[in-house]
DNA sequence: ATTATGATTGTTGTA
DNA sequence: TACAACAATCATAAT
């Protein structure tokens, strides 16, 4: 079984990689206090935070001083666009499957939500 | 105690 | 085509 490696023939493009015109504050995220959709599917991580996961267990091994995770995202940032194109496809395709698996379960959602998490909240 | 922020890239939706 | 927003992480700052 060869990598399918959809999407990753080219991780280039899209917009400029490097400093993004004009990138203001990000949103504040929604406080997680609101129970409102917890059962909706969030976005799946993306090629580059599963690579971090690895990443950052070895950073850790390497650099237990290192506190925060700014550093480690650089790091990681800076070792990614290092990394040989065969590594990266690993990535992405854990990246993938998560995708296919998120559409799904995107749409179990909506269905569940038409049959009737509508009007009751169970649990 | 609780919440937002900091940095990183990838994916996706909208105009 | 190009931009905006959000995904995880976790120590730190602020309230």
């Amino acid at each position: 079984m060869k990598t399918r490696s959809q999407t990753a023939p080219k991780p280039l493009k899209t917009v400029a990689l490097g400093p993004r015109p004009g990138s203001p504050k990000r949103r504040p995220r929604p406080k997680p206090a609101g129970k409102g959709d917890l059962r909706a599917p969030k976005k799946p991580p993306t090629a580059f935070f599963y690579f971090m996961e690895d990443f950052r267990k070895t950073y850790k091994q390497e650099n237990p001083s290192v506190k925060s995770m700014q550093e480690i995202g650089k790091a990681c940032g800076e070792k990614w666009n290092t990394m040989a194109f065969e590594e990266k496809v690993k990535y992405y395709d854990i990246a993938t499957e998560k995708r296919a698996e998120f559409e799904k379960a995107m749409i179990e959602y909506n269905k569940k939500k038409e049959s009737g998490e509508m009007s009751e909240e169970s649990d």
